[in-house]
RNA sequence: CGGGAUGUAGCGCAGCCUGGUAGCGCACCACACUGGGGGUGUGGUGGUCGUCGGUUCAAAUCCGGCCAUCCCGACCA
């Protein structure tokens, strides 16, 4: 990729009104989003890179724990609503209108009616069971009051799964096994996280946890045991006008150890939902004596988009957006600076950029015609991990010079730079 | 929906109190210089001041309605 070809409208400053967050200004102001509308945002090429290596990790992670990828529709019919009993339950946050022939729709905030209908009127053994099945899709949920940038906002990117079985002990294994998956997905991130016991909330269920990266931005507040893996969103544990903080240093409902309060960023919820929608829905298999059963259901779901502002709340300096390797739009920027005196420089760093790319490495050559300043700022806004900059040293002695993100500097020579990389 | 605030050039802002020919910085275009931390110079482009109405000889400025956006709250994966 060539920066002087690619879409990147990096910004100085952002309005006051958008610097409240530093994920939304720091998204900005490096070209990754641009607001359409207030929760609503356009992704531009660079914040669509990393939205797809967080995808990808996650869809991954999702077949190697065996769900099988779907893509159900946006817009769904209300019949679907009224059989879950759900389209007089949502309230506005359900965004609805109706076609031409005045029947009625929604835009999908989540979809258990869309894949328990298909699942009742496609699997009808328990021989077929479990399932596990998932879709990577935009969903739209019409918040009250939007904000945080793409945090919050009322259009985003999930993944949802939802598995089915015969019995609870089976969705009980499924439910582990994509724990497993989420923690998975976190740590080949490499976030630090927190899983949860949640309050399951409208989307109704016996059984959930939370996934929170922890910023302190965060929005949600977790109570946490300093010495074992007991943690908890604080609301649960909260009675009355009872404030957060003062849960600080009580004893761990555990009995181990003393809490402590933190601020998380939910990024992942997994339910065990057992029967409820199998119930309404009328979502049967037969089991081994030719009985019709309800079936017993989970669902599972990841904000995409939210994990990618997620990991900014959880790393970022004053300097701008630093990514950990695994979604970094870009493994590394090459720098020209002179190259339209130095034909060298410019003839020896498009090579090395051909090199790399061959090699698999992703690489955007920034051939802007500027100096190096404007250059390197915005190389660190936008959170390369590290530049290659050929310049000066270049010209004179056949020297590069490596910039980590974290300010580290190395010459080298353009033979050295793979290994170091 | 309650409380608070904002809306003036592509972006960030000043001007409004005290009405009188719309400004600054950045960006952008041209040319030259410069080329290792957002460089310099010269010359340019770009605005029905969110919108509708009212007051006035005259409104970005005063008054009212509406719209949009942001923050706090209630709500929420």
């Amino acid at each position: 990729m060539l920066w002087s070809n690619y879409f990147i409208p990096t910004l100085k400053d952002t309005a006051a009104e958008d610097s409240q967050v530093i994920s939304n200004s720091l998204m900005l102001k490096s070209g990754m989003i641009r607001k359409t509308a207030s929760g609503i945002y356009t992704w531009l090429p660079l914040g669509l890179r990393v939205l797809n290596k967080v995808e990808n990790i996650v869809r991954e992670e999702m077949n190697n724990a065996g769900a099988h990828e779907v893509l159900m529709p946006m817009v769904q019919p209300k019949d679907l609503w009224d059989e879950s009993e759900r389209w007089n339950k949502f309230g506005p946050e359900l965004l609805r209108f109706k076609d031409r022939h005045d029947r009625d729709f929604c835009l999908g905030p989540t979809h258990e009616e869309v894949i328990t209908d298909l699942i009742k009127n496609n699997v009808k053994s328990y021989r077929e069971l479990p399932l596990n099945i998932y879709q990577i899709q935009t969903k739209f949920r019409d918040e009250i009051r939007p904000r945080y940038g793409v945090m919050r906002s009322r259009e985003f990117l999930m993944k949802d799964s939802y598995s089915f079985h015969l019995s609870e002990e089976c969705l009980e294994d499924t439910y582990q096994i994509m724990r497993k998956a989420y923690s998975n997905i976190l740590k080949r991130i490499g976030l630090n996280f927190k899983i949860v016991k949640a309050d399951s909330g409208a989307i109704g269920g016996d059984r959930s946890e939370e996934f929170h990266v922890l910023a302190e931005n965060g929005e949600d507040t977790l109570a946490v045991s300093d010495s074992s893996d007991f943690a908890v969103n604080a609301e649960l544990l909260l009675e009355n006008d009872q404030d957060a903080q003062s849960l600080e240093g009580q004893k761990s409902p555990d009995g181990n150890g003393l809490l402590e309060i933190t601020k998380g960023i939910e990024v992942g919820h997994i339910f065990q939902l057992g029967k409820l929608y199998s119930e309404n829905m009328n979502a049967t298999v037969l089991d081994d004596s030719g009985t019709a059963k309800n079936m017993h259901m989970g669902c599972y779901g990841v904000g995409i988009s939210r994990i990618v502002a997620a990991s900014i709340e959880q790393n970022f300096d004053e300097k701008g957006i630093i990514w950990p390797k695994s979604i970094s739009p870009f493994n590394l920027s090459i720098i020209t600076i002179g190259a339209d005196k130095d034909k060298n420089i410019e003839a020896s760093s498009k090579k090395l950029y051909q090199d790399l790319s061959q090699k698999g490495f992703e690489v955007i050559l920034d051939d802007r015609n500027d100096g190096f300043g404007k250059k390197i700022k915005d190389n660190e806004l936008v959170g390369i991990p590290l530049s290659i900059v050929f310049g000066k040293n270049f010209s004179e002695n056949d020297e590069v010079e490596i910039i980590f993100r974290d300010g580290k500097k190395i010459i080298s020579t353009i033979s050295k730079v793979e290994e170091i990389i």
